[in-house]
RNA sequence: GCGGGCAUGGUCUAGUGGUUAUGACAGCAGGUUCCCAACCUGCUAACCCGGGUUCAACUCCCGGUGUCCGCACCA
């Protein structure tokens, strides 16, 4: 097998060349951290930079950034405290895993407030038998809660916290700022990258599970009932789908966005315009199409936040591995935030095209002889026939307070009549569609897909063949040799080049030319200037394309030109 | 988290109860070459951590950490 090998030789590569390390290697590591090296950190900041301009583009979307450090109050909001404080108990028979409070369902009369020594207690005094292989015989249970806690504030006033598992939250707290800087109107949308933190139970396949990790993601805030229009021919090609195969297209489907969304095989058009925004993306920091596919999750899979999510999975050297989620939030988070904060600012506002007016039947109550009469239960009253929705047929009747007492409302109370209520809209909970990206994945797919091993005169040759867009540096110099005036024009080249904004230059005057090239090319380097006998005298130089190592002679004062407006592929 | 394999310069590796601990590649300095990892000379640089056995441990044993494979987990 040719590739046997492949991922260890490019893993070894990505160390050498200071591209992805293991982290604290020197105290004997720790699994699920790595670090980006001098080139790797470069390439990370231009996938990021590019995914910032690319969701950007979308009008009335901003960045944001937010605390990773986030109170439990959010996160008990949010579902994650919740949903991930769970015990969990092995059985011994067959080794597989259960939430210890689900098997003590009908044992206990709550099994979910028992701590794990408790649970363990009821467990083995139940003899409760596993669901999969009837042994009763248990591990300890052990939580699993996959947040990194911690606590902000010192000694007994600390408050419990938790590092954010997503970033997605900060965006939530900021709905009713993005919510004004948006003058008032949806949808908009904020974008926000940045470490989220998820303390994984045996983190495995390297850049592919992290304990720490790089995300970026997307909330886009939307009315449900007047969803934005959308462009799904920004990616005019077929892309592959697997929608859930317990659903009503199960199979591959190779579609267009915009075919996948009018046979419903994308529910949402919100959903079907940024998974093919997020193809786009992937094409443009250089991942191969081929290696991409879009999978539908089923119902037991989903999030506890989703209503219908889409992963992006990409095909690498670990199999196919889920980079990208697109999933639709609903209305779930601000909903949430909303109940839990107290907070009424969460919501969007529809004004309607004209002001509705409806008219209503109601018992209006007459003061004067609802406050003497019921004291201090009169302003309760007063309000609950505000609420009214159906109208007794006749009085006197028996309103129920909700408390458990009931009053009495007799004729003199209250006067039956008509008014008419104008409204010019209303407020609504905004749902939101939420794109998240896993950038290391991505970064790691990238190197995968780039990763060229080939042979050059019996020799073997790697070539990292990164897009100009995400490469470490765009350009390196060269001196032919460092001597007779060579290696200071190409210093002095190398600062003109340095002024270019958003062009990164590197200069490498050791060791042969030959062997320089090679070291351009392994960390993918898309161009190469060398500087000869010839410079010196014309003010020209060989430009050297990666790709395919051709050579062009050109003047530096056109290259400088060319790397500034993006036309150096002009110069062949 | 469970079971098994592995852990030696930057990378890939050889090897031993007492060695000056291999070799290749990479790197550095010089020479040479004068546009694709060439060549010559010299140099830098390693036994994962902790404990134990032993006169002596890089080597044997135990524990930890990391890593790989399988199982489990992965909102």
């Amino acid at each position: 097998m040719e590739n046997e090998g492949r991922m260890s030789r490019l893993a070894s590569m990505l160390r050498r060349r200071g591209v992805i390390l293991p982290s604290f290697e020197m105290y004997g590591g720790v699994s699920g951290l790595v670090d980006y090296g001098p080139v790797g950190a470069s390439i990370k900041r231009r996938v990021v930079d590019c995914w910032i301009d690319h969701w950007t583009g979308i009008p009335n979307v901003r960045e944001i950034d937010s605390p990773t450090i986030t109170p439990e109050s959010v996160l008990q909001a949010s579902g994650h405290v919740g949903e991930f404080n769970d015990h969990m108990s092995e059985c011994k028979g067959c080794k597989r895993v259960f939430r210890s409070d689900h098997l003590l369902e009908g044992v206990h009369e709550n099994p979910d407030t028992l701590d794990a020594a408790k649970l363990d207690d009821e467990i083995s005094r139940n003899g409760v038998c596993c669901p999969s292989c009837g042994s009763s015989e248990w591990g300890i249970s052990s939580p699993m809660n996959l947040m990194f806690r911690t606590s902000i504030g010192a000694m007994g006033n600390a408050r419990a916290a938790y590092m954010r598992p997503e970033t997605a939250q900060g965006m939530f707290m900021l709905y009713p700022a993005l919510f004004r800087h948006f003058r008032q109107k949806l949808p908009f949308g904020a974008v926000q990258t940045g470490k989220g933190y998820r303390n994984e139970i045996s983190p495995r396949q390297g850049m592919i599970r992290l304990r720490e990790f790089n995300m970026a993601e997307m909330e886009y805030f939307i009315d449900p009932e007047s969803p934005p229009e959308v462009d799904l021919d920004r990616w005019g090609s077929e892309a592959v789908l697997l929608p859930d195969p317990e659903g009503p297209f199960p199979g591959e489907h190779r579609v267009s966005f915009s075919k996948a969304f009018e046979s419903g095989i994308v529910r949402h058009p919100t959903v079907a315009w940024f998974l093919a925004m997020t193809m786009e993306f992937l094409e443009k920091v250089g991942l191969d199409p081929g290696k991409v596919r879009f999978r539908q999750h089923g119902g037991s899979e989903m999030a506890h936040y989703a209503s219908d999510c889409w992963d992006c999975e990409l095909l690498g050297e670990h199999g196919w591995i889920e980079c990208v989620g697109i999933a639709n939030r609903t209305c779930h988070d601000l909903l949430a935030h909303e109940e839990h904060s107290g907070s009424s600012q969460l919501r969007g506002w529809r004004q309607f095209d004209s002001p509705r007016v409806d008219s209503r039947d109601v018992l209006a109550p007459i003061g004067s002889v609802i406050g003497p009469k019921l004291k201090d239960k009169a302003s309760e009253v007063t309000e609950l026939l505000g609420e009214l929705q159906e109208l007794p047929d006749s009085l006197p009747f028996n309103l129920d307070l909700g408390d458990g007492s009931v009053v009495q409302i007799t004729e003199e109370m209250v006067t039956r009549k008509t008014v008419e209520v104008t409204s010019h809209g209303e407020y609504f909970t905004p749902h939101v569609i939420e794109p998240a990206f896993g950038i290391d994945r991505i970064v790691w797919h990238i190197l995968d897909h780039n990763f060229r091993e080939v042979e050059k005169e019996g020799e073997n040759y790697t070539i990292l063949s990164l897009n100009q867009e995400i490469a470490p540096f765009d350009v390196s110099v060269l001196p032919l040799f460092d001597k007779d005036g060579m290696g200071e024009m190409a210093r002095g080249i190398a600062t003109r080049i340095r002024e270019i904004k958003g062009i990164v230059v590197d200069i490498d005057s050791s060791r042969s030319i030959g062997r320089r090239y090679a070291r351009c090319d392994e960390i993918g380097v898309p161009w190469a200037l060398t500087v000869d006998h010839t410079s010196l005298e014309e003010g020209s130089v060989t430009v050297r394309r990666r790709d395919d190592q051709l050579q062009v002679r050109a003047l530096v004062d056109d290259i400088i030109i060319r790397l500034a407006n993006g036309t150096m592929e002009g110069l062949f």
